[in-house]
DNA sequence: GGTGAATATAGTGATATAGTGATGTCTGGA
DNA sequence: TCCAGACATCACTATATCACTATATTCACC
């Protein structure tokens, strides 16, 4: 329901609630972040390296992934500028693994939610 | 710790464990949602939308997001094309809302993880 | 040093997205 | 019927992203 002021209506200009907006300076720095990581490649990898625990390799990521080996290392490495990956090396192969956990709660929501069809 | 094998390590090629991988048919499906949510300005939209619990016109809404009014309108057909938002009109306003709550999961996430400085 | 496996990067064409200004459409009222 | 306000869409430029191929780097081992 809206409320009517009058025969003509004009809703509020300046409604100032409680709970603040949050900032743009926040959203700007989050949104890069989570758009990059909603990627499906990305998130696919995430998804591996979660339920592995231990960090994986890129051939193992890649195996999993099931995509070309640039591919996925481009994709490592995205997620690694932004903070979400780290990676360690060990003789000619290097671990990834996840060292920003924020972003497994895309995961989290992904499992509950997107199992359901959209109705539209 | 990895496990190692002998002198040479060679990481296990297929392991299977028991939570299996999120499909890619759901990761691609919900990926684009999540990245068209994933903007500051949209952000802000589904920030205010949420915090005013009632259906806002656009006026309102370019108010609240100090953006230009084609900009948001792009937005609002975004969201909306994306099933996250709904529009009613109503005589000359178009009173928009939230239809599809999963993605305030995101707005809960940045409130919670979003204020703290990336460490790197 | 040479070789091969593991990984990273460069380069590229196709496509998508952001934001802006101008214009179109709808609606209510004089 | 004309006008003004609210909203949507178009046209356009700039920029970012995607996925691919080819090539480079790094390392272990001989």
């Amino acid at each position: 329901m809206i409320t009517q002021t009058k025969g003509a209506f004009k809703p509020n200009k300046t409604v100032i609630n409680n709970r603040p907006l949050i900032c743009m300076e926040t959203l700007e720095r989050v949104a890069p972040v989570i758009r990059n990581a909603a990627h499906p490649l990305r998130l696919r990898i995430l998804d591996y390296l979660q339920r592995e625990r231990d960090p994986r390799t890129v051939s193992q990521i890649v195996e999993a992934a099931e995509a070309g080996q640039a591919l996925v290392s481009q994709q490592l490495r995205i997620l690694k500028d932004q903070g979400v990956l780290g990676a360690r090396r060990e003789g000619s192969y290097v671990f990834y693994s996840i060292v920003e956990p924020s972003v497994l709660l895309l995961l989290e929501c992904i499992r509950k939610h997107g199992a359901q069809q959209r109705s539209g």
